[in-house]
DNA sequence: GGACGTGCCCTTTTT
DNA sequence: GGGCACGTCC
């Protein structure tokens, strides 16, 4: 078994499921499924034939996934090393196998099969790759390195790249790449899309430039797995009696080619589950296709579909105001979860000022429950993107509250972490003309573009990697002086380190090549001030690389767990996306940035339209219900963005929420208690003019206009205020008063939007709401 | 070949 | 506001 291509001790075949002892010997209940209700225990029980779990927020997901494995194992069924069980990133991998680790013990180092679809890949291509093209050793790249590579294919053509953003091609590859397709595969008519018609050829010269390079991008690594085995019947019968359970995690974010390969894997014994929440599917953008959750039971004969709706997270109120908010969306499968628990707050919803009051406050509200005994480590700042945290950063520094930002900028994106990698993989892969080309004059060693052009043209020409060209280079004359030296230099320092990368000591390596190379002593010259920190990141890089055997491995590993991996224990208050906050949950989550524009993001619907749109209210609904206790939304009145004020309106998802679960806290922290007659007052002061014709309502002062309809009549439809404004009670002409901006003349109307001349300011849009008449 | 300055773009999420 | 690509100058 230590072996898991060993397929010849089958002897898990012989163990017939009825003849399994769960039933006579062993007690009724085996006591990991203690306490499971019936429809999770149904999940768990259920082992043959295709079943679809759909686990709304916080029924218990994780434990009926665990459970199961532990209960196939415990049946006998197969081997640890015949369950291909696979999660949607590295940590829910980790989870998973700690979590099932804690019941079947030491046997889970056995599940050889656990891991992201993408490690996943990276192990059947190891073994096979040979058959798609690629040698065992080959490079994964980053998109970073996939974008430089399509600049290059697109400037070899002419295209004029103003035109034609490399970037758009990169994506339309991407989304081939996740739908399945091999270039020969690409409808025509798509190929259309880039740069007249090229698109196709573009991508057939890509996929050539990867196999000369021995690269694979990340689409790669699940399309030609999925390619493959569909052209070679042995391997894939092989994969295929092999993988005797098939457990899916996050299902509803599967593309169509991880889809593809699942089918194919589960072809015969159909014995996959596939767990999921098409509620929570946020990763459509990167071609997360909801369309399999939904099409499960068409796909697999027999299928049997279980669902989870009773939740053990959440308060009644947070239920009810995420469940109202979801109903929004035309196309799910429709669950409604339910839960035994009483009482607890309704959720709130604050306007505030501007980012700094919203920071300020939230700030407040942390260290309120910090005195009252509640851990920083159960409470979450959740933002819509990542240049959000830095307000919070920035707040919490100066109160001296612990806190971590989870994801932002990963420890292996920084550009002297990737440079001293693109050595080493050069090192282990000379095809790799990439990483050769990145490091070729860092540190600066006098070989600039004019160089590498000529390499280029070279290695082009007579079809040779990058280094190859140098070496055929410094024979010819058409190099001399400096770069001449430099190259041959650089070369033959390349030759010596991979003869010492045989000695298998890839620690020793690193530091040989960061000394030897000049790179170390470059950062140790510059005076900038990061560079000290630069020099701890590269030490940091040596520190990280030890756990591995080898260097192989170590940069497997780095391609695919980009991920910071300290996860230091102290307690400490979560900054994060509502991306990474998937599959976590909390006591408290403060949600700001509610707004227009921002979330739902303005680039999300103009790119994606309604679909964009529904994607982008499932973020909010996997906000709202990562909350245990309380859920606090915000949004601002003006947000300083970009390099200027915007005045966003409130988020529609905010009208959306039932009013029966919502609180409107009144213009707390509005202007503080300093200026109590102030700004304030245009929440609160119920004037007809304080009227936001999107969010509040002018007949009762200062309140939201909830969706009231929702939390009587769940189905009733019934959509929120559209976009259509209110008019203003302002007319052009008017003087008013804008707390920040001051005294100015109304000089255009827009609804409920009004373009004011400010004496003190230039003209800038406001709501009518943030001003009074003067 | 390299340093510096300007103008331009974009600003979502991540395996 | 800031990062990147490009252009200019040394």
């Amino acid at each position: 078994m230590s072996d898991p291509f060993d397929l010849d001790n089958f002897a898990a075949e012989d163990i017939p499921f009825d003849a399994a002892p769960a039933e006579t010997a062993a007690p009724l209940t085996p006591p990991y499924m203690e306490g499971l209700n019936p429809p999770q225990r149904e999940a768990v029980e259920t082992i043959d034939g295709p079943l679809l779990v759909l686990a709304g927020a916080g029924t218990g997901k994780t434990r009926v996934l665990t459970t199961r494995l532990a209960h196939i194992l415990a049946m006998n069924k197969c081997f640890p090393g015949q369950i291909l069980a696979v999660t949607f990133t590295n940590k829910a991998a980790a989870e998973m196998k700690d979590r099932v680790g804690r019941i079947i013990g030491s046997a889970v180092e056995s599940m050889y099969w656990l891991g992201t679809f993408h490690a996943i890949g990276v192990k059947i291509l190891r073994q096979h790759g040979h058959l798609v093209g690629l040698e065992s050793n080959y490079t994964i790249l980053d998109s970073d390195d996939q974008l430089r590579l399509i600049k290059q294919i697109v400037r070899s053509h002419d295209i004029d790249e103003k035109r034609w953003n490399p970037k758009l091609l990169a994506s339309l590859i991407d989304g081939w790449k996740n739908r399945g397709l091999m270039p020969s595969q690409v409808p025509d008519q798509e190929g259309q899309d880039y740069a007249d018609g090229q698109g196709k050829l573009l991508y057939a010269e890509y996929q050539n430039r990867l196999r000369t390079l021995n690269a694979a991008d990340f689409g790669d690594l699940i399309l030609l797995c999925l390619t493959l085995l569909q052209n070679n019947p042995d391997v894939r019968a092989d994969y295929q009696r092999r993988f005797r359970y098939i457990l899916v995690d996050e299902y509803q974010d599967t593309n169509v080619a991880q889809y593809l390969l699942l089918r194919l894997l589960a072809q015969g014994h159909q014995n996959i589950c596939c767990v999921g929440d098409d509620d929570q599917s946020i990763y459509g953008w990167r071609g997360a296709e909801v369309g399999n959750i939904l099409r499960f039971e068409k796909d697999f004969d027999g299928a049997q579909v279980v669902r989870l709706e009773q939740n053990y997270r959440s308060t009644v109120h947070i239920l009810g105001a995420s469940g109202g908010l979801i109903e929004a969306n035309q196309s799910r499968l429709g669950k409604t979860l339910w839960t035994e628990t009483e009482g607890g707050d309704k959720i709130t919803v604050n306007p505030v000022w501007d980012g700094r009051e919203e920071a300020r406050v939230i700030g407040e509200m942390v260290e309120d429950r910090q005195r009252q005994k509640q851990p920083l480590s159960e409470m979450a700042i959740l933002v819509r993107a990542g240049f959000q945290t830095r307000e919070f950063e920035e707040r919490f520094l100066t109160l001296g509250v612990p806190h971590r930002i989870v994801g932002g900028f990963r420890f292996y994106e920084r550009a002297e972490i990737r440079d001293v990698l693109a050595y080493l993989r050069h090192i282990a892969n000379p095809n790799d003309s990439l990483a050769l080309e990145r490091i070729i004059n860092v540190p600066k060693r006098g070989i600039g573009d004019a160089t590498v052009n000529k390499l280029h043209a070279i290695s082009r020409s007579q079809n040779c990697t990058l280094a190859e060209a140098g070496r055929r280079i410094i024979d010819t004359d058409e190099l001399r002086g400096k770069a001449k030296n430099s190259l041959t230099r650089l070369l033959d320092d390349i030759d010596r380190w991979r003869d010492q990368a045989k000695d298998n000591d890839h620690i020793a390596l690193a530091e040989t090549v960061m000394e030897e190379s000049g790179y170390s002593e470059m950062w140790r010259l510059d005076k900038s001030p990061d560079a000290q920190g630069k020099l701890e990141n590269l030490g940091e890089l040596i520190r990280a690389m030890e756990p591995f055997t080898d260097l192989a491995e170590f940069l497997e590993h780095i391609a695919l767990v980009m991920e910071n991996a300290h996860n230091d224990q102290q307690d400490k208050i979560n900054i994060m996306t509502l991306h990474g906050a998937k599959g976590l949950e909390f006591d408290t989550v403060f949600l700001p940035g509610w707004e227009e524009e921002l979330f739902p993001s303005k680039k999300s619907l103009e790119e994606q339209g309604p679909k964009g749109l529904e994607e982008e209210r499932r973020l909010a609904y996997v906000g709202l219900t990562r909350a245990r206790k309380e859920a606090h939304i915000f949004h601002v009145a003006s947000r300083y963005l970009y390099g200027n004020y915007t005045s966003p309106l409130p988020s529609r998802f905010i009208s959306e929420l039932p009013a029966d679960h919502v609180e409107i806290q009144q213009s707390q922290g509005m202007y503080g208690q300093a200026t109590p007659g102030g700004f304030s007052e245009s929440f609160s002061g119920g004037g007809a003019t304080q009227k936001w014709s999107q969010g509040y309502d002018p007949g009762q002062s200062g309140s939201y206009q909830l969706d009231r309809s929702r939390s009587k009549s769940p189905r009733a439809g019934a959509r929120p205020a559209s976009k259509t404004a209110a008019p203003s009670a302002f007319k052009v002409g008017d003087r008013v008063f804008h707390d920040k901006f001051g005294y100015g003349i109304v000089i255009l109307l827009d609804g409920n939007k009004l373009e004011v001349d400010f004496e003190m300011s230039s003209s800038r849009k406001v709501m009518d709401s943030f001003v009074k008449p003067a």
